[in-house]
RNA sequence: GCGCCUGUAGCUCAGUUGGAUAGAGCAACUGCCUUCUAAGCAGUGGGUCCCCGGUUCGACUCCGGGCAGGCGCACCA
């Protein structure tokens, strides 16, 4: 086991446990926190405070007892100290330290990995964009977020099936086929608009060329009916969506397509019969509806319109089903913000076809707001005018991209300045992290060329005592209970958190302390501690799927 | 009107799930390179954590009620 910090965790929590167990009071449980002033050690326990309470006696008293019945190995606790109010704080020895160390050093590209979700079984469908145009940037951040939170929850044990449902069916199906119709026509040279509510955009006549191209001399796809023109100008969207994502770095397991894999083998007919046999839906107005609120909707909603088609809210449930029946111990949809309405109906939906309430999550990524040079770029979907996730990408590139969208908490509106993300700056929190690496590999090649190798065995690390040295080791040990804390609460910004700190850590050890000058065991010492940070980089840059360069 | 999200330093945002003196980056100002990358470090100034109540040893965090901004509330998907 690579992942002490998990072990030492245990020992901390089995200890604290043993002495409060002396009180017979039941269903405490030891709450184990990193004090935010280090003088305060590295580990505090409120504990004490609450115990008062239950034994009518004084945190300050019940913490001083606790300390004098705590048993802990001194090759691992250095001290106890008991703090007013009532807090038990424990300062690790160097030795566990050392140790640590040794274990990253070993570990090297696996070190983060670990078993704490193991049993989770995730199912993420996340992007789904239609595919009748271009990504957006909102589905930029949903991808890197979907992404990133596969990672984590990977490295920690759990099992991820990633899948992207394609709306490849219905209402707009038929109009992106007419208004591909209509596109190829004006480009053969005969004016012809788009239907009402179709699809506009420039690249619509990039579409219309490429079927030209590919349909050249064979005049048989030529009259293909316009229901089969949307089917090929949809399976090629597809297609681009999947090239962007790819040089964005995401992929998906399953493209799920609503045509070929619901409506076709009958499934949406087949949840509607289930639907009505259960009793959920009755007709109004010429429709037919579903009681989506007495599940806890606000409204109900229409199944079946009164032409006698039926609502696209039928396959959404038919694919949910689908899905549920998959076994999966969650599943998990990050949606943009136009779909939120959508949320407590498809809840609704779940609970009233007898599903546990809590298997079905949504995350929503949140507005995301374009600038330059802090103004707001304008965007006019109607008029074509938006900047694709594409086109983004050029502009900043892929590492920058990444990291802006994870930056932030999923939920908050994220504020996106292309000109900053394209600065090589300081102004730049990408360069900040990256810039930290690439001190390390610098340092390392130097040594090299000095003829400094950092023997892989039998290290010595007693020379690392200064406090940033300390600051630093503990920053590193604490990785993999990052890793765990942004996959279990599915936050992948608390790796960028992590990372901004981390770096901070180093930069400081690095001003502070000579490396490769410093006498030989110490240099040694610090050459492994320096290569430890640059592991950890590296594996957290990894894992928000970042870059980690040697130079810059 | 109803629902979701947000409200923390001049700006953009964290805040380890209820803990100790509320933090970071940027912006402003001041220092630090004949020495391993100054894309860095140190320091200074900057706060009614939107407001009012409640819960308790303790609240930025949880609950209730307001206020403000964003988004959503179709027989569209």
């Amino acid at each position: 086991m690579t992942n002490e910090i998990f072990s030492i965790h245990q020992s901390l929590t089995d200890a604290l446990q043993r002495a409060v167990a002396v009180y017979g009071v039941p269903e405490i449980t030891i709450t184990l926190e990193s004090p935010k002033d280090k003088t305060h050690g590295d580990y505090a326990t409120p504990i004490a405070m609450a115990l008062a309470k239950k034994l009518k006696k004084a945190p300050l008293s019940i913490a001083q007892d606790m300390v004098k019945n705590l048993s802990l190995d001194p090759s691992l606790v250095s001290g106890a100290e008991v703090a007013a109010p009532g807090f038990i704080n424990l300062r690790l020895a160097p030795k566990a330290y050392y140790g640590v160390l040794e274990g990253i050093l070993t570990a090297g590209a696996q070190y983060g990995e670990n078993k704490q979700l193991q049993g989770r079984r995730l199912l993420l469908e996340f992007v789904s964009a239609n595919p009748t145009g271009p990504l957006n940037v909102v589905n930029a951040r949903a991808a890197v977020l979907g992404d990133t939170i596969t990672r984590l929850t990977r490295v920690s044990g759990g099992q991820v099936d990633t899948e992207y449902y394609v709306n490849d069916a219905g209402n707009q199906a038929r109009l992106f086929g007419e208004s591909l119709e209509a596109a190829i026509s004006r480009v053969r040279g005969v004016p012809k608009d788009a239907p009402e509510g179709g699809y506009q955009g420039a690249y619509m006549e990039d579409l219309a060329r490429e079927f030209l191209t590919e349909t050249e001399g064979n005049s048989k796809d030529f009259n293909l009916s316009t229901a089969k023109l949307g089917e090929w100008g949809m399976d090629r969207v597809v297609q681009w969506h999947k090239e962007s994502l790819g040089k964005f770095g995401v992929s998906f397991e399953r493209w799920f397509s609503e045509r070929r894999e619901l409506h076709e083998p009958g499934l949406v007919a087949e949840t509607l019969k289930k639907l009505t046999e259960m009793g959920l839906t009755y007709d109004k107005d010429g429709a037919t509806w579903i009681k989506t609120s007495e599940f806890g909707a606000h409204k109900d909603e229409v199944l079946i319109k009164s032409n006698g088609i039926p609502a696209y809210i039928v396959a959404d449930i038919a694919y949910h089903l689908h899905k549920l029946k998959r076994g999966y111990s969650k599943v998990i949809n990050i949606m943009g913000p136009d779909h939120h309405g959508h949320i407590l109906s498809m809840k609704a939906a779940h609970k009233a076809l007898g599903f546990e309430e809590s298997l079905f999550e949504v995350l929503i990524a949140q507005h995301v707001s374009l600038l330059s040079g802090g103004q707001k770029v304008k965007m006019s979907k109607r008029e074509g005018k938006f900047v694709t996730m594409e086109e983004l990408l050029g502009q900043v590139g892929k590492d920058a991209a990444r990291y802006f969208f994870v930056m932030r908490g999923a939920n908050s509106h994220l504020d996106f300045d292309i000109e900053v993300a394209q600065k090589q700056t300081d102004e730049n929190p990408v360069f900040y992290v990256q810039y930290a690496h690439a001190r390390i590999c610098s340092l390392l090649k130097k040594c090299a060329e000095r003829g400094l190798h950092p023997s892989r065995h039998a290290r010595d690390f007693t020379s690392l005592q200064e406090p940033e040295t300390f600051l630093l080791l503990k920053e590193i040990m604490e990785f993999p209970q990052w890793v765990v804390e942004s996959a279990k609460s599915y936050e992948p910004h608390r790796m960028v958190v992590y990372l901004q700190n981390l770096a901070a850590d180093f930069h400081l050890f690095y001003t502070k302390h000579r490396i490769l000058d410093a006498p030989s065991e110490v240099a040694q010492a610090r050459l492994g501690l320096a290569q430890a940070v640059r592991i950890v980089l590296e594996n957290a840059l990894g894992l928000l799927g970042v870059t980690a360069p040697e130079q810059m």
